[in-house]
DNA sequence: CGCTATTTGTCCGTATGTATG
DNA sequence: CCATACATACGGACAAATAGC
């Protein structure tokens, strides 16, 4: 019994390798972000390979977000400092491919955001509570006027909250959820006859959960979260699946 | 005011534009999974492009997980069926490049998981509850004996409540970020001088999720759920990180 | 400013190993 | 076993774009 444990072969491609070696080399840190690969005719004779062969190792690599190419750049390819492109390529994929429904990524939204605020109620310094602050202060001012400074406002407010919440990847899945949300739904938003009152609700909401968080009350801020979000997105989802969405709101 | 507001353009490669015409003929369901692309002659025909700008198309469609191709196969790339491939690999490189502590990647599971059990308890059918039933005496049974086996159990165990849940996209990303976790510190776990210990208590915690769930109430399944977790795991987060975990329990 | 060298983007042809019938 | 069609990989070529002189 036990003996030696072979793995199973696959047949790698060279230019597989090629991607795992630069990558390897990117995420040690061998090759920091702003720094530049060898050029093309370079690597192919560092790995001695055909160009081809190079060219889809990079398409590969550039497909995941970890270097970027010009045409004449005479530097190399650049590597890329980390941004939630790929994630973001993924996660809408996914919601295509695997038929996510808009209710299951608000309710994806519900619970991170909610999370988030609860983290910060904890965690927040005066510093990100003012800018909480400030990005209501701006919807407000938006508000019945710009649509576009509304949503970027609303979108600085919950940017805040997750950095304030302190945790990366919360801040990163909430963002990138809620642009395929607001891609999904944009139009709808836009029309909604009751678009005034829904921004007047939204910014009272907004400001009740900046109460909550100074008071350091994370429970709550997080169930006023959950809420305000709920009721700005129900409107929109099937109400087959609003149940679930409510059983978030106890 | 206003006025028309040109986009500035970019120039678009034509491998990016085979990209974006495969990938949308796949998520519009035109090209559904185990479906053929033609083959690359075919496709190069088709695009009017050289072959290596078709398989450069080809390289970055499979790093997104969207086609796999083989050599020798008579039928063109295979159009794959989703799987969470490309979101994992985006995510550990995430975790690898935004350097992500331990830390936030259990806060994060805490957050999902603590969701999942909430919505699980309001959800669930009887099958999914024998389910997790199921899944607990696997690791019961394989406890002290097979540390795989438990392993193996414990995944069984989130990912039936996962389902029961509800929520596909929660799904997907507790089994990443699970297995990022895990594959950072699987060496420290099967170290661990009280391994027997945490295991028997682990096994505990999830009789206890299961009995909150039967009976329905939800935020006490969660809170069950985030303690279980950082019961388990908080041993390998450095302490100024564990405070931030406390402050998913109250 | 234009010129030049270099690099990327793209194309073509060819050879090789492999899977199917 | 053989023939066919395929993906993999190679090498050479030209145009467009970029940077430096």
């Amino acid at each position: 019994m036990g003996g030696p444990r072979f793995e199973p072969v696959r047949a790698v491609r060279a230019y597989e390798r090629i991607v795992e070696q630069i990558e390897e080399a990117v995420e040690s840190g061998a090759l920091a972000p702003g720094g530049r690969l060898p050029s093309e005719r370079e690597l192919m004779v560092q790995f001695s390979v055909s160009r081809s062969t190079v060219r889809e190792a990079l398409r590969v690599l550039q497909a995941r977000g970890l270097v970027r190419s010009r045409p004449g750049d005479p530097n190399g390819a650049e590597v890329l400092p980390f941004s939630p492109a790929a994630l973001h390529k993924s996660m809408t994929t996914l919601a295509r491919v695997a038929e996510l429904s808009l209710g299951e990524l608000v309710q994806f939204r519900m619970v991170l955001d909610g999370s988030a605020v609860l983290l910060a109620a904890r965690l927040r310094t005066e510093e990100q509570l003012a800018e909480m602050g400030e990005a209501v202060a701006a919807m407000r001012a938006a508000a019945d006027q710009d649509e576009e400074a509304f949503g970027a406002a609303d979108v600085a407010f919950h940017d805040a909250v997750a950095r304030a919440g302190g945790n990366k990847l919360i801040q990163v899945c909430t963002d990138v959820v809620r642009s395929i949300v607001l891609k999904l739904i944009a139009d709808r938003i836009a029309a909604a006859p009751d678009r005034e009152e829904l921004m007047r609700r939204s910014i009272r909401h907004h400001e009740e959960v900046i109460a909550a968080v100074r008071a350091g009350d994370g429970p709550l801020a997080a169930r006023l979260s959950r809420k305000a979000m709920y009721d700005y997105y129900a409107g929109y989802v099937d109400e087959g699946e609003r149940s679930a969405l409510r059983a978030l709101l106890e």
